[in-house]
Parts: C-alpha cells; structure tokens; sequence
DNA sequence: ATCATTGCAAACACTTTGCATACGC
DNA sequence: GCGTATGCAAAGTGTTTGCAATGAT
C-alpha cells in the first residue's frame, strides 16, 4: 500500500492524512503484530526523530474513533492495536508474548487445543449495557 | 459463612487464614460484585482500620494463585476479581459499570441481545502457547 | 490568520517493590 | 525467637492532560 492510497484511506475514514498519521497507518497494515503504542512508537521514532508517543496516543485514539484500529486489552497488558477490525478472537501466548488472529471457524471454545495453539485460558468479555440500564 | 468455615475453607486451599484473609475472603463470598482492589479496600477499611492496600494486593495475589479467586481484566480497566471459579463469561456495563456472570448456555455469541443485556462488543481473548513455543 | 496537529512535561491511576515493624505459633 | 504477614512510602508502568510551539492552507 503506497503513500496516495493510504492517504486516500485515511480520508475515507474522515481523517486527515499528516505525515504521522500515514506513517502509523503504514506500519499498522505491513506489521501484523498488534502492536503497542510503544511498539509503534519504538519502530517509527528512527525515521520520524521527532515522534512523541502523545502523538502516537493520539493517532490511536483517533483511528479507534473513526473504526480504523480496534483496541485489544488482555488483563493487566498495554493496550494492543489491530487493524483487522472484522471480526475475530485472539490469542495470546503466554512464552513469547504473540498475539495472534483466530477466525471464528477455528476455534471451538469448550476445547482447549485447536491447530497447535494450547489453549490455557479463555477470557469473554461483553460489554454493553445492562437490563437496569437500558 | 462463618469465620471458622472461611478458616477451614482458606486452609484446604493452603492459605494461611489471618485476619486480613478471613476478612477479604468473607468480602468477596458475601458479595458477589467483582470487586477491584479498591473496592475491597474501601469497603473493609473501616473494619480494619489498619488495612492497607498493600495487603489487599497481596492477598489478592495469594489466592489467585491458589485458584481461590479468577482475575478478570476488561480492556483499560482496573482488575477485578472473581470468586466463582468456574468458567463463565462476563458482561460489563458500559452505564453503570457493573460486571455480571453470564453463563456459557445464556449466550450465543453471534448474537447481540440476550436476556435483556445489549451486548454491543465482545471480546474473546485466550491465553496459552502458541505453536511456536509449545 | 486561523485552525488542527504535534510534543514536551507534568499529572494520573493502578500496581509493584523495598524494607522495617508487628504478629502468631 | 523465628518466620510470615503487614503496611508505609517510593518507584514503576501505561496513559492522559495542559499548554505552548509548530505546521498547513
């Protein structure tokens, strides 16, 4: 994905495509590793030397607005940012520290070992609002 | 529950049953809320006036460990834990903040509205090895 | 010239750590 | 008396906020 067409990606997503903003966008869709804002930060501070992670908060808040990212918050981790915002699980491992993308189709939630992923733990969380408050 | 069935009860788990763990155990038995750390904090302080937050923690740490209570860790929010240790899901309420058990045969997580919770995101995360490191 | 974006520094919330004191057997 | 539990204060981590400087049109 080159320069134009992120900008133009950006700009259907109703945001204004700074050089920052591209260049998080650019990493986010070539790694898929869901990164922090730290990995972010840490990955684009070399070519954009004067980088801030407050820029790079707010480039995130910014894209989970606007339904670019989605966040991912394991118990007790750094937030994680995911640019496949179709629908999915995920899977962290416990030893490297991975997150990885597990269709639907794959995964059968009462077992515990699909396609070589071990599964230790399984965490639903819904959120919504609740029958007092609707 | 009284203290000396929390006592026994903290014994079969291998925990030694001091004031401070009587307590919190019976907090966490008596109240079913998924209380944080705070929450604990707060509402046994007065009791306990010379309980710190310290010792929550601590104690918190000890009986997950020991598989007394489960963590809970929604995206951004402080843990909070679970005295139900058996597998169950949770919705949290995105107006008044309160987090409820929902059973595994209650939802359908394809669907969005069970039981009069409007679930508007779920999340499911799963910890373990990954192929890599198994 | 105006308005949005950026980025430093400080504040913040939650949690952990170091260490000295107190408690229980 | 010895080993564990407790609790204060400080440090640590991830994130947010206030505000001034910068950048784009």
């Amino acid at each position: 994905m080159n320069a134009s067409l992120i900008r133009q990606t950006l700009q259907e997503y109703d945001v204004k495509p700074s050089l920052s903003r591209i260049k998080i966008y650019d990493y986010l869709y070539n790694n898929r590793i869901h990164p922090s804002a730290e990995m972010i930060y840490k990955a684009l501070v070399d070519e954009l030397i004067t980088l801030s992670k407050t820029t790079v908060y707010n480039t995130m808040h910014l894209f989970a607005d606007k339904g670019i990212v989605r966040t991912i918050g394991f118990p007790n981790e750094e937030t994680r940012f995911d640019i496949n915002v179709t629908p999915h699980y995920h899977f962290k491992c416990r030893n490297c520290g991975n997150v990885y993308d597990i269709p639907y189709s794959k995964v059968d939630i009462e077992s515990s070992v699909r396609d070589g992923f071990d599964i230790e733990t399984v965490e639903v969380h819904m959120i919504g609002r609740c029958p007092k408050c609707s």
